[in-house]
DNA sequence: TCCCCAAAGTCGTCTGATGACTTTTGCATT
DNA sequence: AATGCAAAAGTCATCAGACGACTTTGGGGA
């Protein structure tokens, strides 16, 4: 086993056997290298590994802390590599989208309170009155974020929310055919909230699924490349 | 922006932008130094991050290649945080398997082979027969896996793995009431390939759903601390 | 033609030193 | 006594150089 191994496997058992908890402060370099039997080089290598990871979290000149350990953390960590991969992977995590924001949905209709169908309603007239493609991206985002929240399930919205960032590199609204869908993708919104008002779970996951799979249509049909990462578009915010 | 950071992201526009292809091989050590200005310390540490993501792979003496970037191979990176998650969380994702895996049971009655459905049974037969709760975790892995392979969308099914791979941690069948509990869980699987081998989606996906369901209130009845990873026990294979 | 080995290329590890940042400590001032 | 500030200690971040381990390549000999 090399020295990095040794020192990732090391530093990960610490933390399986609850040696190092949630939130604590793991030993300094110095001791962690005596103990695991490797050079510094190594080890920052392995904490590293596991920053990456969203396990633990390295603070410049005070130590590194294991993370609290939840799922949606882990799963963020997800975020910078999954803008990496290519389109025919993401038609597979449509898929999957399809599925999980249905019951999102549903489970957010079982639930919502009066104060976040106003939420859900207010994000839906911000939509609309923009005319900016940037701006009515991060509104659907916010759209669907909290729709993932109300649903109760706070791993399933992280995922989601990698899932969606993904796919909001392709930014369709910025295509000529942008306003068209904008008005599609708008009621397909309005679907979605009411069902959530009238705590009605079938109607929700039904209109929730079906926007889905219009998105996925629409970067089916048209696939544009994504040329540059980052780049100021409708991924802001 | 730290050197880590810098040599990071450096390395991550590189193959946003295709300038790194999958499979290719990125440049030597000393050239991406020079290139993005920071020295063998931090770009190894940034190299080690996107390994860990599962974005690249370095080879002893041969070089450090990109991955397929296939969304599996990220999505695999998880399997081994996962598995230091506390329990609470844990619940968590049981709702998403429920969740997914009735999906995956639906897809699979939809599209089986005759061959595929041999091979479930025959993966039941074998579970039905032994007596070892190691061998029958595995078998049982290998059962939702290939479910989850006849589904036809490997980002599922390496998701699926993930999450099940941090349930199977908790060794249920070694319990004193295991017996009881594979007596149940077996009959669910004859449930789950009869519905696939019926070709009936509703009957196989609420079979599914039924029995991710019957684990986790199994769990959540016992919630029996993990007090060692790679112990020998259920989790092998 | 085939086999073996030497050389080059590349990643892996160690060591020592220095810089940057945070936290703590202790002292001087108010 | 309380407060504020500066020094000091602790910790992570980075650089540089050297050597080891492994893989691949290519040439020389059988």
């Amino acid at each position: 086993m090399s020295a990095v191994e040794k020192a990732f496997h090391g530093l990960r058992h610490m933390i399986a056997t609850g040696r190092l908890g949630p939130g604590e402060r793991i030993p300094p370099e110095s001791d962690l290298c005596e103990e695991l039997g490797v050079s510094r080089g190594p080890l920052r290598e392995a904490v590293r590994m596991l920053s990456a990871l969203g396990v633990v979290e390295p603070r410049h000149g005070s130590g590194t802390y294991v993370s609290q350990l939840r799922p949606e953390d882990v799963i963020r960590s997800l975020l910078l590599t999954f803008e990496l991969l290519p389109l025919p992977g993401l038609l597979e995590i449509y898929e999957i989208r399809r599925v999980l924001e249905a019951h999102v949905a549903a489970k957010a209709a079982a639930r919502r309170s009066a104060e976040e169908v106003e939420t859900l309603f207010s994000l839906i007239e911000e939509m609309e009155a923009t005319d900016d493609p940037t701006k009515a991206s991060e509104l659907d985002h916010r759209f669907h974020a909290e729709i993932a929240r109300i649903g109760g399930n706070p791993t399933l919205a992280s995922l989601l929310s990698v899932f969606r960032a993904r796919s909001r590199q392709y930014q369709v609204f910025t295509l000529p055919e942008g306003p068209e869908m904008r008005q599609k993708s708008d009621a397909d919104h309005r679907l979605m909230a009411t069902g959530i008002a009238d705590r009605d779970p079938g109607a929700a996951a039904g209109a929730a699924e079906a926007h889905v799979a219009q998105t996925e249509r629409w970067l089916r049909a048209f696939m544009p490349p994504v040329e540059e990462e980052g780049v100021p578009g409708t991924a802001a915010g």
